[in-house]
DNA sequence: CTACCGATGCGCT
DNA sequence: GCGCATCGGTAGC
């Protein structure tokens, strides 16, 4: 099990969401660990974009160096985990979306509040939650060697691609990517304004 | 399983 | 003030 080096992060967003499908998710200092099972990716180029508008103090992470965390607040109530990629001054990166619990379930059903075990990492907040990821967690490096970081075990699971879940802008981009054959992946839910999908969005990878 | 709806607070126009 | 890369509860199939 080694921990990803940073230049597995400075690919394009896509690549880089495509490969973190298998990897390994680490809290070392909690004793947490999952598999990842599905990431999205976001560039500075498309509306979905944090990054979009420019650079923030909130969204500085994106434009910094790859392997960076970028942990951003939303809907008054949750925390969700990006990584950085690509280059530095690109603004772009990876949504960890949902992963399969591993270890430290007890941890976990603690800070979820005694949901089923398969929803305790089922979609990106419901992760933040579980991780106990925050604020001072956003623009940790993911390759210092630190707590926090993602690993490679050889894991090659079947990749299936589709449309972003709940992106009002762009909302047909195919930069989801989830395992073809796990129950952790979060429910695909369109955004209600998004408007009508497209025939044959998914796709095999 | 799908569909709807309210909660909740921050970032940005 | 508006909208949001969401979630949990409830209702219905």
């Amino acid at each position: 099990m080694n921990r990803l080096p940073r230049s597995f992060f400075a690919r394009p967003a896509p690549a880089v969401a495509h490969d973190l499908v298998g990897k390994l998710l680490v809290k070392s200092d909690d004793g947490l660990l999952a598999r990842i099972v599905e990431a999205e990716a976001y560039t500075d180029d498309e509306p979905a974009c944090h990054a979009y508008r420019g650079q923030t103090a909130r969204n500085a992470p994106l434009f910094g160096p790859p392997g960076h965390a970028y942990v951003y607040f939303t809907y008054g109530m949750h925390w969700c985990m990006n990584t950085a990629t690509g280059a530095a001054g690109e603004g772009q990166g990876c949504l960890l979306r949902a992963a399969e619990p591993l270890e430290g379930l007890d941890l976990m059903r603690e800070r979820r509040g005694g949901v089923r075990d398969r929803d305790l990492l089922r979609g990106p907040g419901r992760l933040g939650q579980a991780f106990g990821l925050g604020r001072d967690d956003s623009g940790t490096d993911l390759c210092d060697g630190g707590t926090l970081y993602i690993a490679d075990d050889g894991t090659r699971p079947a990749v299936l691609t589709g449309p972003r879940v709940g992106v009002a802008l762009a909302p047909d981009l195919a930069w989801r990517f989830r395992a073809a054959e796990s129950g952790h992946v979060s429910p695909y839910k369109r955004h209600p304004r998004a408007g009508n999908a497209p025939a044959g969005t998914y796709s095999g990878g």
